[in-house]
Parts: structure tokens; C-alpha cells; sequence
RNA sequence: GGAGAGGUGGCAGAGUGGUUUAAUGCAGCCGUCUUGAAAACGGCCGUGGCGCAAGUCACCGGGAGUUCGAAUCUCCCCCUCUCCGCCA
């Protein structure tokens, strides 16, 4: 969320910047409301100041004759209150509603473009590997090593469910370890959050309302599922003011992904590339507003580490003003070359919010001194998706054979240095 | 799930309808004193909205109500603690 006072001396930049990201917002509408609500603000507290005084001098008051007069006079002006109390907060919600629709700002670096075509290759990193055969998609591998079974993943659950076992799951959970253990290494807190979290959540994070559709809900208490560990992690000093000296402070987590997919079914059904439930490292850094590009670089540079002591070559990506998510400034995608599928898969995405969510979840902190509090940068980065990790090492590693070589990094993690192919 | 007790500023803790503009203590900040510190003394010390300003309004877990006036009374909800039940 923006601040009113923001758009109100930067209209022309808010204007803009919703144009650069193709979409709409209702500005104009937004600043005839507040216009409003000020008026009507100032009228309300007068009358209240008006009542305060004289309710004050009634409770003192000796004279029942005078106090009669005065209590009947206050009555009336108890009533116009009321009148324009109803008012005012009918714009208030409205202004609420309205402001939760208008995105973040752009950083003024982010290129301009309508959609994702125009996103920024900045830079590819490693060989695209050459196979001396025709390279298998990440389904196919499965099936000779065994342990990718999508078939009961789909009776247990239904499409877009799967389960792994043996040498795959133990290769998904090896990944994890790694990611933690390197992400904790370079100084994050490691933190096990609730994959539940309830309504108000969801709101705090931007999910709701916009993103209903994608959400998993408890049918009968207030629990949603967490599309992502960034919504838990702007909850977590919701409503709080973080003390002076605290920032910067950065956290990693692993938690499952829970997300309803309904706007792209139809969409990458084979595998394991998108499914209803996954696994990911998420990393999320709280900072002061003149730390925040920097504290980007600085996820972007943790992300890039995976695929690159895993030897996959990655490209880094930056998305363009009409592919920037709504909460982000600005953002950078990795994405992990899977030679089966002939495709570059999005594993992390990196992403600048500045204040945006801070100031939605009412998250403050004490710059130190008499200074008056500040919201608190955030940002989030994937460190990485894993489902698809795993399918990039299938597919980059894979043999001939269909056997599966372990990346060095991992084997003591693995306790192998190959997934064999299995004789069926 | 049942019964009971609670929820007030950074912390502790008063306050059951009107000098509460939330007492008091601790912690914190500034100053006096001191070679320095401690002690003592004096002052400051919540968050947010509106306003050029003076100032004003709101907030005592959340919401709704009663009243001229609510931290205080009523109703609903949430959370914490203790005990019981159930369970990993």
C-alpha cells in the first residue's frame, strides 16, 4: 500500500507507473476521497471537542436546571456526530478498498514492456550442457530410477499431486539441507514457521482480496494455507514497531507451498513443474529504506549460489515494469536450464517491496533517538523453489542409461554418487 | 472440548461512570552536581489521524451497544494462563 500523503505529492509518478505496468488503478478517485474524508474529519472533531468541553462542565455543573439544558443541546450534537460519522466512514472504506488496488512504484531502473517478452536477460551463466544422446524430460527419468509416481499422487489427491520415494525424495530433501546450511552460513536466520495463518494474515500480505482464487482454506475455522513463506514472514512483526538497532535482519525458512493453480490449469500438467503443493527456501530480509537496493543485490547473489555450486547453468532475469509483481519495485528471476524439457525453469524470484508491505502491516521500527518511526523496508527471495531444482538436476545430470549422477556438493548429503537406473 | 482466572504504555502495576490531560514505580533520554561514574535532585519520556499554526481527535485485546459523558456498564468475538479431558 502507498501512502496517501506519497500519492497525493506524486501523482504523476503513481499515474505513470500504473501505465508502465499495464494495469489500472483508481487514482483520481482515490484523491477526491481523501479530499473528503478531511472534510469531513475536521467537522467530526470539532462537534467532538464541542461535546468533550461540555460534558466535562455537565459533570460539574451544581445547577440541575442548567444541566437539563445542556445534556438536551448535547443530545443534538451526539446525533449530527452520528450523521457524519456514517459518512466518514463510508469514504474511509471506500479510500481503504481503493488504495489496496493501487501497486508498488517502479524503480526507475526496471525496463519498460508490456509483458513478460520484454523482460531483460542479464546475464546466462555456465555451458548449456551437450548430451551425445537425446536428453529425457525429468517424467521419463523418474520412471527408470523409479520413485516418481505421479499415478497415486493422483489417486490420493488428484491432478497435479505427486509423490517421490527412495533416491528422489531423499534427493529433494538433500537440497533443502544445502540450501539452509548455505543461506545460514552467510549470516540468515534460520526460522520454522505456521503453514496456516489466519484471514487478517492473508490481508496484511497483499493475498487477499486480489488473490483469493489461489488460496486453500480451512472450511470451517480461519486458517488459510501459505501460498508462500513470504506471507508468514511479513506477519511476522505485524502490528509491532521492531526497536532501534534491530536491522538489518535476515531470515531463511523451508516450508511447503500450498496453492490452487486455477488460473493456469491446463497449463505444464506433466511432471512434477507445477503442482497444488511444493516445497521451498525462502529467504526474506528486513531492512532500514537506505539499505534496501543493496539487501536486493545481496538475495539475488545468495540465490545465484545454489545452481551455482550445484554446476546448472542459470540465467538471471530482470522482469520488465508490465511483469513486476504487484508489491515489488522491482525484481530478478533465476532460472535453471532443464535440457529434457528444452526449457528454462523459474526458480527464485527476487523482489525490492521498499515500504509497500511494511506500511499494509503496520510494521514500524525506531531509527534510534527522537526520530520519529519509520516503515521498514522488505523484500523476498525464493533460495529455491524446489520441485523444479529437482528437475534440473535429473535432467543436467542424467546418463545415457537414465541414471542420474550426484552433483559433487551433494553426495555427502545423499550418501550416494548416483541414482542407478532400475531394472524392470 | 469443559471449568475458572485474566488482557491497561518498553516492563511492573493502580484505576468499576465525570479534576484520568491514564496514578505510581522501574527502565530510557537530557540537565545540575562530580576528575569520571554512582547516588541525589530537576526536566523529558506511547502510537496514529487532521491542521500553516495554535491546537484538536482517536486509541486501555477486537467489534457492537447504553450514556450528555465509557479504561470503567452490557453483548459478541479473539488471545493468554491454571486445572480437567483428549492426543503426537
Amino acid at each position: 500500500m502507498l501512502s496517501l500523503q506519497y500519492i497525493r505529492e506524486n501523482v504523476e509518478r503513481v499515474k505513470r507507473d500504473v501505465l508502465l505496468r499495464n494495469t489500472t488503478a483508481p487514482i483520481d478517485r482515490i484523491l477526491q476521497l481523501d479530499e473528503d474524508r478531511r472534510g469531513l474529519l475536521q467537522q467530526v472533531e470539532a462537534l467532538r471537542a464541542k461535546r468533550n468541553t461540555v460534558s466535562k462542565a455537565i459533570g460539574q455543573s451544581k445547577d440541575a436546571a442548567d444541566r437539563e439544558i445542556r445534556v438536551a443541546e448535547m443530545r443534538l450534537v451526539g446525533d449530527e456526530i452520528d450523521r457524519l460519522d456514517g459518512r466518514l466512514k463510508k469514504v474511509e472504506t471506500e479510500l481503504q478498498e481503493k488504495l489496496y488496488e493501487v501497486p508498488n512504484i517502479l524503480d526507475p531502473n526496471v525496463p519498460k514492456g508490456p509483458d513478460e517478452t520484454s523482460n531483460r536477460v542479464v546475464e546466462v551463466v555456465g555451458e548449456l550442457p551437450h548430451f551425445p544422446f537425446a536428453p529425457r524430460p525429468h517424467w521419463e527419468i523418474g520412471e527408470i530410477v523409479g520413485g516418481l509416481d505421479i499415478e497415486r499422487g493422483a489417486k490420493m489427491s488428484g491432478s497435479r499431486f505427486y509423490t517421490l520415494r527412495g533416491a528422489l525424495a531423499r534427493l529433494q530433501r538433500a537440497l533443502i539441507q544445502l540450501m539452509l546450511n548455505e543461506h545460514g552460513r552467510a549470516g540468515f536466520t534460520e526460522a520454522y514457521l505456521p503453514y496456516m495463518l489466519n484471514e487478517a494474515s492473508l490481508y496484511a500480505a497483499g493475498q487477499l482480496p486480489k488473490f483469493r482464487d489461489n488460496l486453500y482454506r480451512d472450511a470451517e475455522e480461519d486458517y488459510f494455507f501459505i501460498p508462500t513463506a513470504e506471507v508468514a514472514f511479513v506477519n511476522l512483526y505485524r502490528d509491532e514497531i521492531i526497536p532501534a538497532g534491530e536491522l538489518p535482519m535476515r531470515f531463511v525458512a523451508h516450508t511447503p507451498c500450498f496453492r490452487r493453480e486455477k488460473m493456469s490449469a491446463g497449463r505444464d500438467v506433466r511432471g512434477i513443474k507445477r503442482g497444488h503443493q511444493f516445497e521451498k527456501v525462502e529467504m526474506f530480509v528486513y531492512c532500514e529504506p537506505e539499505q534496501s537496493a543493496a539487501e536486493l543485490d545481496l538475495l539475488v547473489a545468495q540465490a545465484r549460489s545454489i545452481p551455482a555450486i550445484l554446476g546448472l547453468p542459470y540465467r538471471l532475469v530482470e522482469l520488465c515494469s508490465g511483469d513486476v509483481g504487484f508489491n515489488a519495485t522491482r525484481t530478478f528471476d533465476l532460472e535453471i536450464w532443464a535440457p529434457g524439457q528444452g526449457e528454462w525453469l523459474e526458480v527464485s524470484s527476487a523482489s525490492n517491496c521498499l515500504d509497500f508491505q511494511a506500511r499494509r502491516a503496520n510494521i514500524r521500527y525506531r531509527s534510534g533517538g527522537a526520530q520519529p518511526t519509520r516503515n521498514p523496508h522488505m523484500l523476498n527471495a525464493s533460495g529455491l523453489a524446489l520441485p523444479r531444482t529437482v528437475i534440473a538436476v535429473m535432467e543436467n545430470y542424467q546418463r545415457e542409461d537414465g541414471s542420474i549422477a550426484i552433483p559433487e556438493v551433494l553426495q555427502a548429503y545423499m550418501g550416494m554418487d548416483l541414482i542407478p537406473a532400475v531394472t524392470r
